[in-house]
DNA sequence: AAGTGGGGCAACCGCCGAGCA
DNA sequence: ATGCTCGGCGGTTGCCCCACT
């Protein structure tokens, strides 16, 4: 009887792990320590859920409309996001890369050498050759004699990685004198450079609007409340998440462009461009015409919802928070009824 | 400048053994 | 004792980069 698989292969990502993958990976092993790996990419995207839900008590607070497009990019975003990975991959990736006491850099001599002399007596045990290895992977190791050792074990020559290596050495780990350290450009590293171009992209835009709001003053609060908006919690002390979110006006319906939770941008789960369908859809559910500005029934449901989440007695919103929040838990968990 | 092939590496696949109910 | 789950391991694949033509 073969074995099941590690787990449903539908609708998990594949390939090379994204940056927000990694540090999704990593806060979770630092918190909960590694192992359970099949578990581990829920329990992770569950912190995630924790985080947004977080965002949302703070954000409830700030303009019921905005909370309106936030809440449904949100439910997207919880329904088609998170740490979607086998644990077999959340295992290796952990194991071959994010872990803290990896070495990364060339292979010294000495270690080289050991490599030889220790696969001559285990043979192809990369797992032990790298247990005699600190800092050293069985992938790497494996990866080395496939790569070289195999093809030239009597006489290693100076390879194009080895040139590389010293010109794109690490200064600060060159500092003793040593060998040099080669600082790998990993897939997710180049992810991460794609990325910075888009956050680059999104400054810039910011930074026309901000232009655009000291050329109008006038404009420039209803840009400030729109626009950009950072909250830095001050009232769970540090360990608090600290997020922003960025609009952007098109046709005078504002609409979630990105933001950041802990330095995790959404924008690189998925495209908020593509996004403004499904908002526009939701949108026509939910006034029944989109592009009528000036529709009722939202503001009247907006109005009943304030209303109900403030008591009916005009208490401060804040009071109720807590309770408003399992209601508002609720209500994103019914979302895919009241949605499609 | 464009095409191509090889090197290097991360990630996936499938098997195995240990542990547990 | 048996079957299942899970972590670990080695082999392999696929992608990206770069040197060469």
């Amino acid at each position: 009887m073969g074995r099941s698989p590690c787990c449903s292969k539908v609708g998990l990502n594949r390939g090379a792990w994204t940056a927000t993958e990694d540090k999704i990976l990593t806060d979770y092993i630092k918190a909960h320590g590694d192992g359970k790996w099949r578990s581990l990419p829920k329990a992770a995207g569950q912190k995630l859920i924790s985080l947004i839900s977080y965002l949302f008590k703070i954000y409830i607070q700030v303009e019921i409309r905005t909370i309106f497009k936030v809440w449904i990019n949100l439910y997207v975003f919880l329904k088609f996001a998170g740490l979607k990975r086998c644990g077999k991959s959340c295992r290796l990736r952990w194991l071959n890369y994010l872990r803290p006491d990896i070495k990364r850099g060339n292979l010294t001599p000495d270690e080289q050498d050991l490599i030889i002399r220790l696969h001559r007596l285990l043979g192809n045990r990369w797992s032990l050759i790298a247990g005699r290895l600190p800092g050293r992977t069985d992938n790497e190791v494996k990866n080395y004699w496939n790569t070289k050792l195999s093809k030239n074990k009597a006489q290693p020559k100076e390879s194009k990685f080895d040139k590389k290596s010293i010109t794109t050495s690490s200064p600060c780990n060159d500092h003793d004198g040593q060998a040099s350290t080669k600082v790998f450009r990993t897939k997710a590293m180049r992810l991460m450079s794609h990325q910075v171009r888009q956050v680059m992209i999104n400054n810039t835009q910011h930074q026309q609007q901000q232009q655009q709001q000291q050329q109008d003053p006038d404009q420039n609060h209803i840009l400030d409340s729109n626009y950009n908006s950072t909250v830095e919690s001050e009232s769970t002390g540090g360990s608090s998440p600290s997020f922003s979110f960025q609009y952007r006006e098109e046709n005078s319906s504002e609409y979630v462009t990105g933001f950041d939770i802990e330095g995790i941008s959404l924008s690189e789960f998925f495209d908020f461009d593509e996004f403004c369908d499904v908002n526009n859809v939701i949108k026509g559910d939910i006034t029944g015409n989109p592009d009528d500005q000036s529709n009722t029934d939202l503001v009247l449901n907006e109005e009943l919802m304030l209303e109900n989440w403030n008591g009916g007695d005009g208490c401060d919103i804040q009071a109720n928070m807590d309770s408003n929040f399992g209601t508002s838990a609720s209500f994103l968990e019914s979302g895919e009824d009241w949605v499609i």
